[in-house]
DNA sequence: ACGGTGACGAGAT
DNA sequence: TATCTCGCCACCG
């Protein structure tokens, strides 16, 4: 299949309402180091396969949308339409709005999972 | 075919 | 805590 296509799968699954990390996407999409691509895939596929890209943001919690197809103030009001809290410099409380791919309700941090 | 690139992230300083 | 550095690797031209 190829990874591009395992991240358009999964971007697909981020729930209404949800938010989730560049590098969250990666390690469901099989490639724990591949954080940098899932940006690359969400430019150039977003609109072709209907993704909801505004959903992806960085691991701090922040918007870090740069394209002129996809600015900031634009993710941020797709966002805040889902009922999403995002402050005046673009930031989101991943605790509370964090998906982390599994069943679970609670947003997982995986950096800090592998720590203990 | 091949090398620069990037909407990142983790560890170091 | 804030910044900086560097590894990452499939893609695109």
């Amino acid at each position: 299949m190829g990874f591009k296509n395992n991240v358009i799968q999964i971007v697909k699954k981020i729930p209404y309402g949800k938010v989730t990390t560049y590098g969250t996407v990666a390690l469901l999409a099989s490639l724990p180091r591949g954080a940098r691509f899932v940006a690359g895939v969400l430019h150039f596929n977003s609109e072709k396969n209907n993704l909801p890209w505004h959903r992806v943001i960085n691991r701090n919690g922040f918007i870090s949308i740069r394209s002129l197809e996809h600015p900031k103030a634009l993710q941020k009001a797709l966002l805040q339409e889902e009922g999403i809290q995002v402050s005046d410099d673009f930031m989101i409380n991943l605790k509370k709005y964090g998906w982390s791919g599994n069943s679970d309700e609670k947003y997982l941090d995986h950096s800090k999972l592998e720590k203990q």
